[in-house]
DNA sequence: CTTGCATCTCACATCGATGTCAGATCCTAC
DNA sequence: GTAGGATCTGACATCGATGTGAGATGCAAG
Protein backbone atom coordinates (compact mmCIF):
# COMPACT_ATOMS: atom_id res chain seq x y z
CA UNK A 1 0.00 0.00 0.00
CA UNK A 2 1.35 3.26 -0.45
CA UNK A 3 1.39 6.28 2.07
CA UNK A 4 -2.17 7.36 1.39
CA UNK A 5 -3.78 4.17 1.88
CA UNK A 6 -2.38 3.90 5.03
CA UNK A 7 -3.11 7.42 6.45
CA UNK A 8 -6.39 6.62 5.22
CA UNK A 9 -6.36 2.92 7.33
CA UNK A 10 -4.99 4.14 10.16
CA UNK A 11 -6.40 7.65 10.50
CA UNK A 12 -2.44 9.36 10.77
CA UNK A 13 -1.18 11.60 8.47
CA UNK A 14 1.35 10.95 5.82
CA UNK A 15 3.38 13.64 7.95
CA UNK A 16 3.38 11.61 10.43
CA UNK A 17 3.71 8.14 8.97
CA UNK A 18 7.12 9.88 7.21
CA UNK A 19 8.50 11.32 10.45
CA UNK A 20 7.97 7.95 12.31
CA UNK A 21 9.88 6.12 9.48
CA UNK A 22 12.63 9.26 9.65
CA UNK A 23 12.61 7.85 13.72
CA UNK A 24 13.09 4.28 12.99
CA UNK A 25 9.76 3.26 13.73
CA UNK A 26 7.98 2.65 10.44
CA UNK A 27 9.79 0.69 7.37
CA UNK A 28 8.94 1.41 3.48
CA UNK A 29 10.29 -0.61 0.37
CA UNK A 30 11.04 1.65 -2.49
CA UNK A 31 11.83 -0.35 -5.28
CA UNK A 32 10.66 0.65 -8.44
CA UNK A 33 7.90 2.94 -7.54
CA UNK A 34 9.78 6.05 -8.25
CA UNK A 35 10.61 7.11 -5.06
CA UNK A 36 7.11 6.51 -3.21
CA UNK A 37 7.06 4.23 -0.36
CA UNK A 38 5.73 0.81 -0.45
CA UNK A 39 4.13 -0.56 2.82
CA UNK A 40 3.80 -3.97 3.94
CA UNK A 41 0.55 -5.30 4.70
CA UNK A 42 1.11 -5.43 8.58
CA UNK A 43 1.95 -1.65 8.23
CA UNK A 44 -1.83 -0.46 9.57
CA UNK A 45 -0.72 -2.54 13.03
CA UNK A 46 2.83 -1.23 13.36
CA UNK A 47 0.85 2.17 13.55
CA UNK A 48 -1.68 0.98 15.73
CA UNK A 49 1.26 -0.28 18.06
CA UNK A 50 3.32 2.85 17.72
CA UNK A 51 0.16 5.00 18.25
CA UNK A 52 -0.52 3.15 21.59
CA UNK A 53 2.88 3.48 23.10
CA UNK A 54 2.87 6.97 21.82
CA UNK A 55 -0.30 7.88 23.71
CA UNK A 56 1.30 6.46 27.25
CA UNK A 57 3.97 9.10 26.45
CA UNK A 58 6.67 6.90 25.36
CA UNK A 59 8.92 8.34 23.26
CA UNK A 60 9.90 7.72 19.53
CA UNK A 61 13.44 7.12 20.63
CA UNK A 62 12.01 4.36 23.19
CA UNK A 63 9.42 3.01 21.35
CA UNK A 64 11.98 2.35 18.66
CA UNK A 65 13.61 0.36 21.19
CA UNK A 66 10.71 -1.56 22.51
CA UNK A 67 8.76 -2.05 18.77
CA UNK A 68 10.81 -4.96 17.98
CA UNK A 69 9.29 -7.07 20.92
CA UNK A 70 5.87 -5.49 20.48
CA UNK A 71 5.55 -6.45 17.34
CA UNK A 72 7.50 -9.88 17.00
CA UNK A 73 4.37 -11.91 17.30
CA UNK A 74 6.78 -14.86 19.06
CA UNK A 75 8.67 -15.83 21.93
CA UNK A 76 11.70 -15.71 20.02
CA UNK A 77 12.78 -12.49 21.27
CA UNK A 78 13.86 -13.33 24.51
CA UNK A 79 15.88 -10.69 25.27
CA UNK A 80 14.77 -7.67 23.56
CA UNK A 81 15.41 -4.51 25.03
CA UNK A 82 14.18 -6.05 28.53
CA UNK A 83 16.08 -3.22 30.54
CA UNK A 84 13.81 -0.43 28.57
CA UNK A 85 11.09 -2.75 29.09
CA UNK A 86 11.20 -3.01 32.54
CA UNK A 87 12.19 1.08 32.87
CA UNK A 88 9.56 2.14 31.14
CA UNK A 89 6.89 0.20 32.91
CA UNK A 90 7.88 1.46 36.27
CA UNK A 91 7.82 5.17 34.83
CA UNK A 92 4.29 4.32 33.23
CA UNK A 93 3.56 3.18 36.99
CA UNK A 94 4.96 6.39 38.55
CA UNK A 95 3.02 8.26 35.99
CA UNK A 96 -0.27 6.43 36.82
CA UNK A 97 -0.17 6.98 40.42
CA UNK A 98 1.04 10.35 40.08
CA UNK A 99 -2.46 11.33 37.78
CA UNK A 100 -4.55 8.97 40.64
CA UNK A 101 -3.44 11.49 43.21
CA UNK A 102 -4.36 14.63 41.07
CA UNK A 103 -7.72 12.24 40.53
CA UNK A 104 -8.38 12.23 43.89
CA UNK A 105 -7.75 15.53 44.78
CA UNK A 106 -9.83 16.65 42.18
CA UNK A 107 -12.36 14.75 42.81
CA UNK A 108 -12.65 15.50 46.27
CA UNK A 109 -12.58 18.99 45.52
CA UNK A 110 -15.18 18.68 43.34
CA UNK A 111 -16.79 16.86 46.27
CA UNK A 112 -16.41 19.61 48.34
CA UNK A 113 -17.61 22.49 46.01
CA UNK A 114 -20.78 20.87 44.63
CA UNK A 115 -21.59 18.26 46.91
CA UNK A 116 -25.31 18.88 45.60
CA UNK A 117 -23.75 17.49 42.44
CA UNK A 118 -20.76 14.79 42.81
CA UNK A 119 -21.88 11.55 42.79
CA UNK A 120 -18.88 10.26 43.85
CA UNK A 121 -16.63 8.74 41.11
CA UNK B 1 9.41 35.82 51.71
CA UNK B 2 11.66 37.08 48.52
CA UNK B 3 11.51 35.14 45.42
CA UNK B 4 14.79 33.03 46.05
CA UNK B 5 13.29 31.92 49.57
CA UNK B 6 10.59 30.38 48.04
CA UNK B 7 12.50 29.18 45.03
CA UNK B 8 14.43 27.26 47.92
CA UNK B 9 11.75 26.57 49.95
CA UNK B 10 9.82 24.73 47.01
CA UNK B 11 12.69 23.37 45.05
CA UNK B 12 11.24 25.56 41.92
CA UNK B 13 13.35 27.68 39.96
CA UNK B 14 12.43 31.47 40.43
CA UNK B 15 11.97 31.66 36.52
CA UNK B 16 9.27 29.32 36.85
CA UNK B 17 7.89 31.18 39.72
CA UNK B 18 7.93 34.46 37.37
CA UNK B 19 6.25 32.63 34.70
CA UNK B 20 3.89 31.29 36.79
CA UNK B 21 2.56 34.80 38.18
CA UNK B 22 2.64 35.84 34.51
CA UNK B 23 0.62 32.76 33.89
CA UNK B 24 -1.74 33.99 37.04
CA UNK B 25 -1.28 31.57 39.24
CA UNK B 26 0.77 33.26 41.84
CA UNK B 27 0.66 36.61 43.29
CA UNK B 28 3.16 38.24 44.70
CA UNK B 29 3.14 42.17 46.31
CA UNK B 30 6.01 44.93 45.37
CA UNK B 31 5.62 47.40 47.72
CA UNK B 32 8.02 49.31 49.12
CA UNK B 33 10.47 46.42 47.87
CA UNK B 34 11.88 48.46 44.79
CA UNK B 35 10.18 46.23 42.38
CA UNK B 36 11.03 43.31 44.23
CA UNK B 37 8.55 40.14 44.95
CA UNK B 38 7.26 39.45 48.47
CA UNK B 39 5.31 36.64 48.63
CA UNK B 40 3.12 35.34 51.28
CA UNK B 41 3.52 32.45 54.22
CA UNK B 42 1.33 30.32 52.26
CA UNK B 43 3.17 30.78 48.80
CA UNK B 44 4.74 27.60 49.33
CA UNK B 45 1.82 25.73 49.40
CA UNK B 46 0.41 27.70 46.75
CA UNK B 47 3.17 26.76 44.81
CA UNK B 48 2.48 22.52 45.89
CA UNK B 49 -0.62 22.67 44.79
CA UNK B 50 0.51 23.82 41.08
CA UNK B 51 3.26 21.66 41.22
CA UNK B 52 1.37 18.99 41.13
CA UNK B 53 -1.40 19.78 39.21
CA UNK B 54 0.92 20.26 36.43
CA UNK B 55 2.48 16.83 37.02
CA UNK B 56 -1.29 15.63 36.70
CA UNK B 57 -0.87 16.96 32.48
CA UNK B 58 -3.02 20.18 33.38
CA UNK B 59 -2.15 23.64 31.45
CA UNK B 60 -1.64 26.64 33.32
CA UNK B 61 -4.83 27.74 31.90
CA UNK B 62 -6.85 25.66 33.13
CA UNK B 63 -5.13 25.79 36.60
CA UNK B 64 -5.75 29.44 36.76
CA UNK B 65 -9.40 28.39 36.66
CA UNK B 66 -8.74 25.29 39.09
CA UNK B 67 -6.74 26.89 41.69
CA UNK B 68 -8.86 29.45 43.65
CA UNK B 69 -10.83 26.27 44.35
CA UNK B 70 -8.03 24.07 45.58
CA UNK B 71 -6.13 26.65 47.89
CA UNK B 72 -9.40 28.02 49.16
CA UNK B 73 -9.76 25.50 51.80
CA UNK B 74 -13.07 26.43 52.81
CA UNK B 75 -17.00 25.15 51.90
CA UNK B 76 -17.64 28.41 50.24
CA UNK B 77 -16.47 28.01 46.94
CA UNK B 78 -19.74 26.35 46.09
CA UNK B 79 -19.60 26.80 41.99
CA UNK B 80 -15.74 27.24 41.41
CA UNK B 81 -15.57 26.26 38.20
CA UNK B 82 -17.41 22.70 38.69
CA UNK B 83 -17.81 22.67 35.04
CA UNK B 84 -14.01 22.73 34.51
CA UNK B 85 -13.69 20.62 37.35
CA UNK B 86 -15.64 17.77 35.78
CA UNK B 87 -14.15 18.41 32.89
CA UNK B 88 -10.59 17.79 34.09
CA UNK B 89 -11.39 15.07 35.42
CA UNK B 90 -12.96 13.37 32.79
CA UNK B 91 -9.77 13.89 30.98
CA UNK B 92 -7.45 12.42 33.90
CA UNK B 93 -9.46 9.11 34.07
CA UNK B 94 -8.78 9.05 29.91
CA UNK B 95 -5.25 9.25 30.64
CA UNK B 96 -5.45 7.15 33.78
CA UNK B 97 -7.13 4.29 31.46
CA UNK B 98 -4.95 4.49 28.57
CA UNK B 99 -2.01 4.20 30.62
CA UNK B 100 -2.95 1.09 32.56
CA UNK B 101 -3.94 -0.12 29.00
CA UNK B 102 -0.40 0.70 27.86
CA UNK B 103 0.88 -0.88 31.34
CA UNK B 104 -0.83 -4.16 30.49
CA UNK B 105 0.79 -4.41 27.03
CA UNK B 106 3.90 -3.71 28.08
CA UNK B 107 3.98 -5.79 31.76
CA UNK B 108 2.12 -8.72 28.48
CA UNK B 109 5.54 -8.13 26.85
CA UNK B 110 7.82 -8.24 29.40
CA UNK B 111 6.31 -11.88 30.62
CA UNK B 112 6.36 -13.28 27.36
CA UNK B 113 9.72 -12.29 26.27
CA UNK B 114 11.51 -12.57 29.93
CA UNK B 115 8.98 -15.12 31.47
CA UNK B 116 11.70 -16.38 33.90
CA UNK B 117 12.38 -12.61 35.18
CA UNK B 118 9.19 -11.20 35.33
CA UNK B 119 7.00 -11.64 38.80
CA UNK B 120 4.29 -10.27 37.23
CA UNK B 121 3.20 -6.80 38.70
C1' DC C 1 1.16 13.25 -24.12
C1' DT C 2 -1.42 15.82 -21.15
C1' DT C 3 -3.99 16.58 -17.00
C1' DG C 4 -4.62 16.10 -12.18
C1' DC C 5 -3.94 14.00 -7.93
C1' DA C 6 -0.43 11.77 -4.93
C1' DT C 7 3.93 11.82 -3.37
C1' DC C 8 8.53 13.50 -2.69
C1' DT C 9 11.90 16.56 0.20
C1' DC C 10 12.98 20.46 2.96
C1' DA C 11 12.19 23.82 6.03
C1' DC C 12 9.82 26.60 9.16
C1' DA C 13 5.86 27.12 12.68
C1' DT C 14 3.38 25.67 16.92
C1' DC C 15 2.36 24.61 21.82
C1' DG C 16 3.85 24.50 26.86
C1' DA C 17 6.92 24.19 30.46
C1' DT C 18 11.39 25.29 31.32
C1' DG C 19 16.44 26.87 30.72
C1' DT C 20 19.69 30.46 29.89
C1' DC C 21 21.90 34.68 28.75
C1' DA C 22 22.43 39.75 28.94
C1' DG C 23 22.20 44.14 30.76
C1' DA C 24 20.25 46.91 34.32
C1' DT C 25 18.91 47.85 39.02
C1' DC C 26 18.42 46.84 43.94
C1' DC C 27 19.67 45.38 48.66
C1' DT C 28 22.83 44.17 52.24
C1' DA C 29 27.03 44.11 54.55
C1' DC C 30 31.21 46.21 55.26
C1' DG D 1 30.00 54.59 49.49
C1' DT D 2 31.40 50.61 47.46
C1' DA D 3 31.48 45.60 46.39
C1' DG D 4 28.88 41.57 45.55
C1' DG D 5 25.01 38.85 45.46
C1' DA D 6 19.97 38.86 44.42
C1' DT D 7 16.49 40.44 41.58
C1' DC D 8 14.50 42.68 37.67
C1' DT D 9 12.93 42.50 32.55
C1' DG D 10 13.08 40.70 28.00
C1' DA D 11 14.29 37.75 24.61
C1' DC D 12 15.80 33.63 22.61
C1' DA D 13 16.62 28.35 22.97
C1' DT D 14 14.95 23.59 23.86
C1' DC D 15 12.35 19.19 23.37
C1' DG D 16 8.83 16.27 20.86
C1' DA D 17 4.97 15.45 18.21
C1' DT D 18 2.61 17.52 14.72
C1' DG D 19 0.98 21.06 11.14
C1' DT D 20 1.80 23.52 6.92
C1' DG D 21 3.54 25.44 2.74
C1' DA D 22 6.46 25.48 -1.38
C1' DG D 23 8.48 23.66 -5.29
C1' DA D 24 9.54 19.47 -7.82
C1' DT D 25 8.47 15.04 -9.56
C1' DG D 26 5.72 10.60 -10.22
C1' DC D 27 1.85 7.87 -11.53
C1' DA D 28 -2.52 6.60 -13.46
C1' DA D 29 -6.26 7.61 -16.57
C1' DG D 30 -7.91 9.79 -20.58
Amino acid sequence: MKIGDLARATGVSPRLLRYYEEQGLLTAHRAGSGGHRRYAEDAPAVVGHIRSLLAAGLTTRVIRELLPCVVGPGPEFEHCAAGTLREQLRGLEDKITTLQDARSALSGILATTVPSEGHEG
